[in-house]
DNA sequence: TTCCGTGCAAAGAGTTTGCATCTGT
DNA sequence: ACAGATGCAAACTCTTTGCACGGAA
């Protein structure tokens, strides 16, 4: 497999950081990066077991959350079951999330810019200054519509 | 004090049902309604302590529960600390969150008519039906932007 | 009188933390 | 060699559940 831009982006703030390069982040944050639905922790624990079988839950949480703290990770939590995490698009953008499978998906076509602007809209009025956002929209995916 | 609108609505609802109301439940849901900002169970708990002092945060989590499965209390859950709920206006609408003091604002002037047209649009481009969505402005209060 | 609601305590789920051991650099 | 990472298990937070007692209708 060829390794991808973002792979290497990945790789690359944490050797900036000096942080090492052990076989569980590697393989961590291939998983993070080769799946394309916003995987939950238990995901890619179980993704890099086959590998990696000592690997814990533990090592897993720390390392999506250090990416998430160098701001190469968006997690999307949620009050009931676990986060759920996207280490390709670190941006805060849409996010259409099925109620029934639990799939979660980027809007194709994108367009953060009306949503930057409408939150900016918004703050202004009430005098908020803005640091992130978060627009999720909940309903049926194609498939899970009958 | 004059009984809102807002909280005969939700007697009213109560009732409806065929549901009882117990001195708990009425404080509960007054204290609801009287909050401006978005309690916590934690919170509404606390509000209710001076009147009913044997009463467990597993009857204030019921009846919250309650209230929202009958559409009339919008639960805002956090991956993080606990979920904050908002019985004045059980639609969904943006809100603003303060990340320094915790704060959770409701726009003024208002407009859920832009984010409802975005939800729409993006999710009919994906082929996703849309039951609700959540826009979440994060940063910094007017009083915490010091 | 009848259920429904309450309160307590125990159970759950997801996440975090402490610590001894191991390992990349 | 040494700072940093791992893995295990215990701890934590928020929330839910089981069950016997109590109270609204």
């Amino acid at each position: 497999m060829e390794p991808s831009n973002r792979l290497e982006t990945l790789l690359e703030r944490l050797r900036a950081r000096g942080l090492r390069l052990t076989p569980q982040r590697l393989a961590i944050v291939r998983a993070l990066v080769n799946h394309p639905g916003h995987p939950s922790v238990e995901q890619l624990h179980q993704e890099i077991l086959p590998d990696f079988p000592t690997t814990s839950l533990a090592t897993v949480y720390k390392t999506v959350h250090l990416l998430k703290s160098q701001g190469e990770v968006l997690e999307l939590a949620f009050g009931e079951q676990g986060s759920r995490f996207d280490g390709l698009r670190p941006r805060p953008h849409p996010h259409l999330i099925c109620t029934r499978c639990g799939a979660i998906m980027d809007p194709a076509g994108d367009g953060p810019e009306a949503l930057e602007a409408l939150a900016a809209e918004l703050a202004q009025r009430a005098g908020f200054s803005v640091s992130s956002h978060r627009f999720d929209i909940f309903g049926l995916c194609p498939a899970c519509r009958g």
